[in-house]
DNA sequence: AAAATGTTAATTGTTGACAAAATCAGGTGT
DNA sequence: ACACCTGATTTTGTCAACAATTAACATTTT
């Protein structure tokens, strides 16, 4: 579902419904590993079985859900090694967007981006001094969707958004913590200065060291 | 669709369906941009309409389809800069697999990969002096198959397959063209050589300098 | 004619019912 | 206890019918 659906009309009830499971899992009103029953879920939706099983199937290539022929849906339970899997792929990711933003920095594609860029880092800057570690983590996330936004890759987007969700899975939510938030600020400073720059490789040499270093922190703290 | 069902293809009706949809649009049988009639398919599939709705359905989020409310579903339009965009992701991803592939080889995860990638070398050497452009266009697919297997990250292969065929999309075909044998052959034999050294950095370097090459020859085609 | 409007046909969205498969419970034998 | 049948029950897979929305076309209006 790419679409925006920002349309005056209601967009489909499979889609309201998907939303609304695609919420229950990120939430953890569904448990990790649970097995998603069709019928029940229709019943607490007030929707048709049928309705339901399409939100599933569609929410299912989103790497949230596991399928089983013939025995249902399974809410996807996230382990320990999958998690290094996804921090590879998340950075090789968050690499080629740093990359691209700063390659659509030198030719104009993207004027707006630098001013943005240093603004964000100003307010991160802020939220450390204040130890306001709660509002350093949202505009965290927001730094890194400016990117992905930037880099003019919607797929890459998409796939990235998937990625952190299913990142979340593991062990509820444990991934929301941000630690060490001078060397964090450090390394978003270089990405950002690469970028501005219109660097190409220096953006993707910090942003693959920023996810490295942050999996590496990650680890340390599974103690 | 990554920790989806394992096992046989056919275990479910909607899943051959699904196969089947997928062979009609890579081969070519659904052209790109047409509109595909739910009733339509499912006479000539002899199925219900709900199940080849099912199938489509599940196809949409690999990029193949595109879906629009209340109107239906469309083969994707793949444009020329989709194509640059679905070749920075690819350069990611399999960058990402082959330093991953190598750090396996150095951790002794993947004892036979070395060989392995040495013998298909050695074809490919083969089939570039006997100048026999089909049997080097699979082993070229078999080589980058090889790392994204070797890499030990499931969903980095499934996404890959993904934008493979999407690009395939791209004016019928045009992509299958493999150019410059020679030089095509140097930058797997680089990436060859650092995977085995275990040396992930240049490896990430070795094939992500291979597909942006890539990129480069195709473009150079373009004219 | 061209544009706007109203009516009809075609297609998608949604639902409930039926068939096939898997799970569960209890009993039997060892 | 354990493993293994066996039948009942639950759950998924598939289908056909109904409702809502969109596309096509004829009609009117300028």
């Amino acid at each position: 579902m790419t679409g925006k659906a920002i349309g005056p009309r209601r967009a489909t009830l499979a889609g309201e419904v998907r939303a609304e499971i695609e919420r229950m899992i990120v939430d953890g009103d569904l448990a990790a590993g649970v097995k998603m029953n069709e019928l029940a879920l229709s019943n607490i939706m007030g929707v048709s079985r049928g309705t339901v099983r399409e939100a599933i199937r569609s929410l299912a290539d989103s790497g949230l859900i596991d399928l089983v022929a013939n025995r249902g849906a399974f809410v996807h339970e996230t382990t320990l090694a999958e998690v290094r899997n996804l921090y590879d792929l998340r950075g090789a990711i968050f690499a080629m967007a740093c990359s691209a933003s700063a390659r659509r920095v030198a030719d104009g594609t993207e004027p707006s981006l630098s001013k943005r860029l240093t603004r964000k880092i100003e307010a991160m800057q802020t939220a450390l001094v204040r130890e306001d570690t709660r509002l350093y983590y949202t505009l965290n996330i927001e730094f890194h969707d400016m990117l992905l936004e930037a880099a003019g890759n919607p797929k890459a987007k998409t796939i990235y958004d998937n990625l952190v969700k299913e990142m979340h899975l593991f062990r509820r939510r444990g991934l929301s913590i941000v630690t060490n938030l001078a060397r964090s600020l450090e390394e978003h400073i270089a990405i950002s200065d690469a970028v501005i720059a219109g660097d190409t490789e220096s953006a993707r040499a910090a942003a693959h060291h920023h996810i490295t270093s942050g999996l590496a922190r990650y680890m340390q703290i599974l103690d």
